[in-house]
DNA sequence: GTTGTTAATGCGAAATATTTGCAATAATTA
DNA sequence: TAATTATTGCAAATATTTCGCATTAACAAC
């Protein structure tokens, strides 16, 4: 139990030194984006939370909670085909880099904590002379359980 | 002249064999994107358009029309952090895989041909029990035109 | 604990972005 | 040239995201 806490807590952290405050609502975003490990629309998050703390939480809220987490690096977004955005936790804030398996059945998103994007740099640098800053990574595809559950 | 022409030409084969309709709208969008190598959003899309067939095309047909590039792989889209949505002509539709450098100045598109994602795919198979089935990779920095600028 | 400061929230409205139904138009096929 | 039907324009409906402002509440200082 405590253990279970301790990685959200670290995020919590993160937020307190950034001077963010320390609401109910963010709490349970941070804690349920956790849990979940599962691609969530705002729309979701709102309703869940909501669940979660007994009442109506805003969606202007929920999009300025996002807003926070995505700067500090705690959330990452991400579009399929569809267009809707969705948020979902990552779990290396401190590795810039984006690198998620993301299940197309059931949307749960694994993180991927290796890096082969020093050859894409090196190419690029070689190629193009351009400098590579960023990079993001989306790789798709059936995870364990779902491949189970087809066959 | 005629040697520019042929990779669009191509393209317009491709959704021709699709069943679409070749439109004046869709030979424009196809033509631009094509010779801009910039991403665009709806809004620029539809301007740029309009300016060049002479009259106001419709955002609803704008959107009609990508949606049907898109699904023919003609097309690529993409988000920056503001949240609004770019599309870019994707010149290896072929590939199902996306590998761009997109400048973060400019914003122009230059394509990446190779490609190394084998790494990622036996490492997901291997330590996720995954499949992946698509992957999406896309690079981010200065190319090498605003980079002499910025110096 | 109490108080002061101010970030965060709720609320409503506005601004944007995207989709849809339907009639009119125009691209293709025969 | 005529018939078929995908595409477009238009207007309205949805959906998404942002914003201003008053209120609330987190938290630092006392």
């Amino acid at each position: 139990m405590m253990q279970n806490n301790t990685e959200t807590d670290q995020f919590i952290q993160l937020l307190r030194n950034q001077g963010c405050r320390i609401t109910p609502v963010v709490i349970s975003v941070v804690k349920y984006l956790y849990k979940t490990s599962v691609v969530k629309t705002t729309q979701q998050l709102r309703e869940e939370i909501s669940m979660r703390l007994g009442y109506e939480v805003n969606l202007a809220t929920i999009y300025r909670v996002l807003e926070r987490l995505l700067q500090c690096g705690i959330v990452c977004s991400m579009h399929k085909n569809d267009g809707v955005m969705r948020y979902y936790l990552c779990h290396n804030p401190q590795h810039a880099e984006h690198h998620h398996f993301i299940c197309s059945k059931c949307l749960k998103v694994q993180e991927v904590p290796v890096c082969f994007s020093e050859n894409f740099s090196r190419y690029v640098e070689e190629n193009l002379h351009a400098t590579v800053d960023t990079h993001f990574i989306q790789l798709e595809g059936l995870c364990a359980s779902c491949r189970r559950k087809t066959v």
